[in-house]
DNA sequence: TCCTTGACGGAGA
DNA sequence: ATCTCCGCCAAGG
């Protein structure tokens, strides 16, 4: 009997394996989970996580470097409090791609 | 079964 | 930078 490894499970472990201080969009997500294309799907499945999960799911963000949750809703206030811990800084709601988007493989705390 | 709704994203205007 | 439009498709009505 084989184990059925669904979209959910691998993209979890994509999830996991973001470093602290680090962010990734929804599609990068998608297609490091082999599932391009298919940024909604890991919306969705964040949007499903059972409470109290030990998943970094707040270091994921949409392409447009913004937090995809409702603003002033406490999920988005959540997820910002989380970030600004890690040392992340958010300018107008808008967290810089191009200096916190994980790079897979590239060494982790290289900061100026 | 059909229709709507999203924690999305890229291309155009 | 903002705003549509459109492709994507699982889940819930």
């Amino acid at each position: 009997m084989q184990k059925e490894i669904t979209d959910r499970e691998r993209i979890w472990h994509v999830i996991s394996l973001i470093p602290s201080g680090s962010v990734a969009t929804y599609g990068q997500i998608a297609q490091l989970a082999e599932l391009p294309g298919r940024a909604r799907l890991v919306g969705r499945t964040l949007s499903q996580l059972p409470a109290g999960t030990r998943l970094p799911w707040f270091r994921v963000i949409n392409a447009s470097g913004r937090i995809s949750l409702p603003q002033g809703s406490s999920s988005y206030k959540n997820q910002k409090h989380k970030l600004l811990d890690e040392g992340i800084t958010i300018v107008k709601g808008r967290i810089s791609l191009n200096q916190y988007q994980w790079r897979p493989g590239l060494p982790t705390t290289v900061k100026i």
